[in-house]
DNA sequence: ATGAAAGCGCTAACAA
DNA sequence: TTGTTAGCGCTTTCAT
């Protein structure tokens, strides 16, 4: 590897004066610096930033803590960071979780090992004492969960708002049997989502039993299919399903295709998310549209802005996009009851 | 931040005493480790990488840079590396070039400084000569695409076969109008599918204008629209489709669903790649199916190999998986021609 | 306009 | 068993 002494070795000249001259300082001659910049690049060289971070410049790599990167959702984020962070130079670093707190603190280890400029996280249901501890080192930011011992930066959706908007939909279609099928309530966003499908329920004047919650791990899609496989076994099963993430939503279509339930005739359903495919599935699915990518734009911004300008900028910051119901085919009214219109 | 500094004048013992302490070297007392790992932990000490790494230590992060990160593709394939990786201790980089070359070259650029310990490659057309000199001096390996000037390390997938397979089984149901949709031949892979895709018609001993290519910008659903829009109001309009690329695939299948057209009835179709959804899409795809985990997984392994062994295992390497097709109900003998049967 | 020297945090050769 | 010292590549005083 070249370094700023071997080509000031080639030059006859002193490592600062090369320094200087690559960082365009003013007391160079232009003319020097032209034959160092010249010389640089033919030899190849290229700046080594551990030295530099050990001059006390900082990185350039913001790391993004996610549960799995398969998961378009958060594809969808990495990509929109990525993208708002490569224009400022920064780098993306990333670190998925599995929704698991040891394997969260491992990665965060790492991370404060290399001194990432910034974190993105999406906390597990408890992090781990070290994890809240290595965070309070660097500037992060909480993204979609939000778990109070991290701090209080956080962007996401209102889960709540949009839950309760999905949920009662179907109440004003006539339902009176649904359920929903989330995430588990440790989960922050898991909580929240099942608060706005009570809510709905009662708002409706629904007695508590006619909601029936089902809660499980919220990333499997094999989940999906054995919780709705259960539910429309019961004896009173129900006539419609509120979904609570992608990942159960594509388990949840996936075995109503298989069985060949009838949508919306037998079941109505609301999904969770608008992933590609949903459109076009049976009937098309009326399902929540989350704004990731404006969540995840501004939420690059946000820290982009707190990296560059003054590290003060610490004040608590929340900010919250609401989902809309985006409505296809897949939710009617229970039994062929038709809803009154003007005529 | 705590140094190994902080803790050496906290114990009043020298730095090097608490360096060896925390690498447990057999030269330091079982008590003194003790204190220093005890005082280390609580004084929240984390060693410093770039201070290791200027002592010689390697990096301990890979980067991987590919197109775009949305693609499921390159999701699925970076989250087997991440895991693969990670269970190492290495952390993964993700650096989206958008199939351009000077972004392409900026993000090397940034590796490079940051002296990444490997790079993983999908790369671009026409890699920049720069790009091709950074990458000299990383130990790297290219992924699916092969472009000659970056090496003979390549994982990927035989591109020509699973095409030429895929027109085959549309040769055998008898269609002679038969359409290519996929990406530029500047591509490897462009290059590969459609000459498969020519193969077989070839060796059906089909004239070659039963053929018809549509080449385009491989990762744009928007174009797989306008593509297959196009297609179908032409005079002689093919009878069969077949999909060279996931994002030409689902722009393909939004278009065909809001034309209503009759899939397999007025045209038969084979998709590339099989994302969720693809299986319930109209009368369900078939479609290409890429062995895309496996090969990452033998990719991650194969590159961890060389990074631990002795980095003289440089070898030239290659390695093809053969895709398989699924039959799904989206193919059907032309003009309602049924094949033969054994009855 | 340029050079010499110190020091960032760590490890390893050399002493004791 | 522990301490002292040098040096990785770079930036930044302080000198010239």
């Amino acid at each position: 590897m070249i370094t700023t002494r071997d080509i000031a070795e080639r030059l006859g000249i002193s490592v600062s004066t090369v320094g200087r001259a690559l960082a365009d300082d003013a007391r160079i001659s232009e003319e020097t610096k032209f034959r160092v910049r010249q010389t640089a690049s033919e030899m190849g060289y290229v700046g080594n930033r551990a030295a530099r971070m050990m001059r006390g410049a900082s990185s350039n790599v913001v790391a993004l803590v996610i549960p799995d990167i398969r998961n378009s959702f958060y594809s969808t984020i990495a990509h929109e960071l990525s993208k708002n962070m490569a224009a400022e130079g920064f780098q993306l670093m990333l670190s998925e979780t599995d929704d698991d707190r040891m394997v969260e603190l491992r990665h965060l280890r790492e991370l404060s090992a290399n001194r990432v400029a910034g974190v993105i996280i999406v906390p597990t249901a408890r992090p781990h004492s070290e994890s809240v501890k290595l965070l309070r080192a660097v500037p992060h930011l909480q993204l979609l969960r939000r778990h109070p011992s991290l701090g209080s930066q956080w962007f996401g959706v209102d889960d709540r708002e949009a839950l309760r908007r999905a949920t009662a939909h179907l109440v004003a279609l006539g339902h009176t049997r649904i359920a929903y099928l989330g995430g588990p309530e440790e989960l922050p966003t898991g909580a929240e989502r099942l608060s706005g499908f009570r809510a709905a329920l009662e708002e409706g004047g629904l007695a508590d039993d006619a909601g029936r919650a089902e809660l499980g791990p919220p990333s499997s899609v094999h989940h999906g299919r054995e919780a709705v496989r259960r539910l429309l076994q019961e004896p009173a099963a129900p006539t419609a399903l509120v979904l609570g993430s992608i990942q159960l939503t594509l388990g949840v279509l996936e075995e109503l295709s298989a069985q060949g339930v009838k949508v919306p005739g037998e079941l109505s359903v609301v999904g969770f998310g608008d992933e590609p495919g949903f459109s076009w599935w049976g009937p098309g699915l009326t399902t929540i549209g989350l704004p990731i990518q404006e969540m995840a734009t501004s939420c690059a911004l946000w820290l982009l802005r707190r990296l560059k300008n003054e590290p003060e900028n610490d004040g608590p910051y929340t900010s919250v996009s609401p989902g809309s119901l985006i409505l296809r085919g897949s939710t009617a009214p229970v039994d062929g009851k038709v809803p009154s219109k003007p005529s």
